[in-house]
RNA sequence: CCAGGGGUGGCGGAGUGGACAAACGCACCUGGCUGUAAACCAGGCGCCCUCGUGGCUGCGCAGGUUCGAAUCCUGCCCCCUGGA
C-alpha cells in the first residue's frame, strides 16, 4: 500500500523527483505537506487546498492529545473521517513542543537562530518572554498544558498509541527538537535519548498495514552527531526520514546539516525536512536531497499580512499597496491575482477584515505549491539550477 | 441669566504641586515570524540634534503664586446637563 520510487535524479545537483504513494493517494516529490495542526489549514479549506496542488497534510499529535481529543477522533475512526477528507495525512509526533513550549518559549528564538549560544548573549535574550513548561525524562516528557495549566506526560509509546488512533497514513516517531542555544553536550544526550525513543516507537508502532512511520534525525549543529544520528536512524526499519531539530545559526548551517546527513540515508527512502519552508531553504534543501517539507509559513505569513511574490515577500500591511491596483503577484495564476488589486487586499488587512486573512491564505498555499511544480518541473527537465537562480534573485 | 460638570498628545482616556514629553487603549509607522500557545509578537509614535540620565516647546487662552504648575489662584473663551 507504500512505496517510494525515484523517477529522476537532477545531474548538478542531488535533487530528485520521486512518487510517494498512500492508502489515499500519491505524493509527487518534492513537495510540502500543508500544516492543519489543530485539523484545520487556518483559512482554507483541505479540498481548496487539494485543488490548488496540496497533496498531503499534517496534523499535529500534541494538539490532539492535551485535551484529549483524539479519543473523539479514534471514536470517529481516525481523521480522515473526522474530518472527512480523502487526501494523504502525515502526523507529527508531539516532539517540537517539546522545544517550542520549552527552551523556546523561553528564549524566544526559532529554530534556526541567527544568534551565538555563549552565555554572554543568552544573558541579553528575552528570557522573561515565558517560562519552561517543559520538563524531558528518560520515559518520556512532562509537559505544563499552555492551555490550562494541567500536567500531561507524553512518552514514545503513548505518542504512537494516539498517533494510530489518529490514523494518519504517515506518522513520525517521537523525538526531542533541541535549540540553537542547546550545548553540545546537551544536544548529545538529547540526540541519544530520541535514539532510544526511535526504537521504542518501532516497537509500540509494529507492522500495520495502514501506516508507515518515519524517523527522525537529530543532533542540532554538531557534524558529528548528524552523522551518528543519520547512521543510527537509518539502521532501523523506518519507511522514510525526517530531519529535525536545531537546523543551526544561520541559513547556511541548514545545508551543512543537510550535506552531513542525507549521504547517509538510504536513498531509496524519503527525506522529510522537517519544518522548513522558507523559499530559498526549500531550493538550498532540494538540493541537497529533501524531498518532503512541512512549514507554518504560508498560512502564518497570511494571517500576519505577509504574501509570497515572484518579488520576494511583501507586507501587504504597509501603507504604501493603498494605491497598487496591480495584484499581488502578476505572474500567479490564482483566482486571488487574477481577481483583486494589493489595494483592496492591504486596505482588508489594515481594516482586520477576516477576508482580507482568507484571500492571502489562499494566495499563498496556491503560490508555494505552485512553486513546487515549478521545481518538479525543473528537475524534470534538467532546469532546476536555472530555476533556482531566477527565483532566488528576489529572495 | 442661575446651578452643577468639564476642556490633557490624531482619537478615547488616566493624572490633580516635584520621578510628566505625560499611564493605558485605539489609530499610525517599522521590524520579526521556518515539525503553529501566533488574525501574533517586538519596537517607534511633540519638535531638534553630535541620539544622550541632551536641548526646546507643551495639558483651552492670558496672567499670577511657587525653588518647581497639566495639577493652586485670577480673568477670559468654549462645551455638556438641569432650571428660568
Amino acid at each position: 500500500m507504500f512505496s517510494f520510487n525515484i523517477l529522476k535524479k537532477d545531474k548538478e545537483t542531488k535533487a530528485r523527483i520521486g512518487i510517494l504513494r498512500t492508502p489515499h493517494g500519491i505524493i509527487h516529490t518534492p513537495n510540502i505537506a500543508i500544516v492543519a495542526t489543530k485539523g484545520s489549514i487556518r483559512g482554507l479549506s483541505f479540498d481548496k487546498a487539494n485543488r490548488f496542488g496540496a497533496e498531503i497534510f499534517m496534523i499535529n499529535t500534541f494538539h490532539f492529545f492535551h485535551n484529549n481529543r483524539y479519543e473523539i477522533v479514534k471514536k470517529f475512526g481516525g481523521l480522515h473521517k473526522f474530518l472527512n477528507i480523502n487526501y494523504p495525512l502525515m502526523t507529527d509526533s508531539g516532539g517540537f513542543q517539546i522545544f517550542s513550549l520549552g527552551f523556546g518559549m523561553e528564549h524566544g528564538v526559532g529554530k534556526v537562530a541567527d544568534i551565538f549560544p555563549e552565555e554572554s548573549n543568552i544573558k541579553n535574550l528575552p528570557i522573561s518572554k515565558g517560562r519552561n513548561l517543559v520538563k524531558v525524562y528518560e520515559e518520556g516528557v512532562e509537559f505544563i498544558s499552555p492551555y490550562n495549566g494541567r500536567k500531561i506526560f507524553l512518552s514514545p509509546e503513548l505518542s504512537i498509541k494516539i498517533q494510530k488512533a489518529l490514523r494518519a497514513d504517515i506518522i513520525f516517531a517521537f523525538d526531542e527538537c533541541t535549540s540553537p542555544l542547546s550545548s553540545y553536550e546537551y544536544t548529545k544526550e538529547a540526540m541519544q535519548r530520541t535514539h532510544r525513543w526511535a526504537t521504542r516507537c518501532l516497537d509500540e508502532f509494529g507492522k500495520p498495514e495502514n501506516q508507515v512511520m518515519f524517523g527522525i534525525v537529530q543532533g542540532g549543529e554538531y557534524e558529528d552527531l548528524r552523522k551518528e544520528s543519520a547512521k543510527y536512524i537509518n539502521s532501523l526499519n523506518f519507511f522514510g526520514y525526517g530531519i529535525g531539530g536545531s537546523l543551526g545559526k544561520s541559513k547556511k548551517d541548514i545545508i551543512k546539516v543537510l550535506n552531513w546527513t542525507i549521504p547517509l540515508l538510504d536513498e531509496n527512502k524519503p527525506r522529510h525536512l522537517l519544518g522548513i519552508g522558507e523559499v530559498d531553504d526549500i531550493f538550498n534543501s532540494i538540493e541537497q536531497g529533501i524531498d518532503l517539507f512541512d512549514c507554518v509559513i504560508p498560512t502564518r505569513w497570511a494571517r500576519h499580512g505577509a504574501a509570497f511574490s515572484y518579488k520576494g515577500r511583501l507586507n501587504l500591511k504597509s501603507s504604501k499597496y493603498l494605491n497598487d491596483k496591480r495584484p499581488i503577484d502578476p505572474k500567479c495564476k490564482c483566482n486571488i491575482c487574477k481577481k483583486y488589486s494589493k489595494a483592496y487586499i492591504s486596505h482588508l488587512l489594515k481594516e482586520k477584515e477576516i477576508f482580507g486573512i482568507i484571500l492571502l491564505t489562499e494566495h499563498n498555499i496556491f503560490w508555494i505549491l505552485n512553486l513546487f511544480k515549478e521545481i518538479r518541473q525543473a528537475i524534470k527537465e534538467n532546469k532546476f539550477l536555472d530555476l533556482k537562480k531566477r527565483i532566488l534573485k528576489y529572495w
